[in-house]
DNA sequence: GTGCTTGCAAACGTTTTGCAGACTC
DNA sequence: GAGTCTGCAAAACGTTTGCAAGCAC
């Protein structure tokens, strides 16, 4: 939004109370849905889809609509607390900057895996020696073939 | 299309001729959008994307629509012919398959870098090594930033 | 002539935008 | 009351599909 989450943050992330703390601080209003669109985000590590969050949140507040969805995830992703992946050809996933991760997914059976952390470590000390580019490997999914769909 | 690129292609790839032979030998019709289709598309390296590729074809044969284009490229995917990498939140983009390497791409200014094949080759060592995953790095680009964005 | 290929138009799924009214502060 | 946020509708975007006419073989 207009302020960004301080470093300080803890290592398991912010709250909801703190995000919405944040959202004050920078001129925003606290509404239901943002608080309610948070609480299910946190919640959880998994990745879900703006329909989908849209369909959390609506089980508790059924007139918010996905547009209004769409625009808090954006304010949130500047805040910071939030990353996107994409992941083959569909909706982008949403999920807590928090435990971010590069992933490998399959592109015969969309299985996902995480890719080991040192993995990333070593690609990013790569990148970074040979052409200075700094890695986020969480923003786009590597594709490939999974154990299972290589040996076939 | 129905038949896959020999191995024995030369390592510059097949030309035009090669691949309107590939289709004709899987019952598939010479046409001149297919024709022109492939001198351009076989004529660089470049990444081009569909539209991109539409407007030079276009050029030469005014009337051929981007749909054909996007039917064309998928037939030549099949066959082994081109791939497609997806770089940020913009249109696929499409390359010889020859020559086809992973990519960085700066969230920032968009700018894309070619990943040095050692390091394709260590990511796709450690990542067959921990689960099994044979890596496909073309598909996807590889977010981040750029070593000039990154000092901004 | 058979049947693959094309142009066109229309649909698709995801995401963004313009606007007037509703709400937080 | 000022200014932010929302629901709704509509558009934007890249891509896919159905169909009848057209073309390669």
């Amino acid at each position: 939004m207009r302020t960004e989450l301080p470093a300080a943050s803890t290592a398991s992330g912010p709250g909801v109370e703190d995000v919405l703390g944040l959202i004050r601080a920078g001129g925003g209003r606290i509404t239901s849905t943002r608080r309610v669109l948070l609480e299910v985000l946190l919640g959880s590590d998994e990745h879900r889809t703006a329909e989908q969050l849209a369909a959390l949140v609506q089980a508790r507040l059924p007139e918010v609509h996905l547009s209004t969805i769409y625009r808090n995830l954006e304010e949130l992703q500047r805040m910071g607390v939030l990353v996107h992946t994409h992941f083959g050809h569909g909706p982008a996933t949403y999920q807590p900057a928090v435990g971010a991760h590069g992933h490998f997914v399959c592109d015969v059976c969309a299985a996902t895996v995480e890719i080991p952390p040192e993995l990333v470590a070593s690609l990013a000390d790569g990148a970074l020696a040979s052409s200075g580019f700094v890695v986020e490997p969480g923003h786009f999914a590597i594709g490939g073939r999974c154990a299972h769909c290589a040996r076939a």
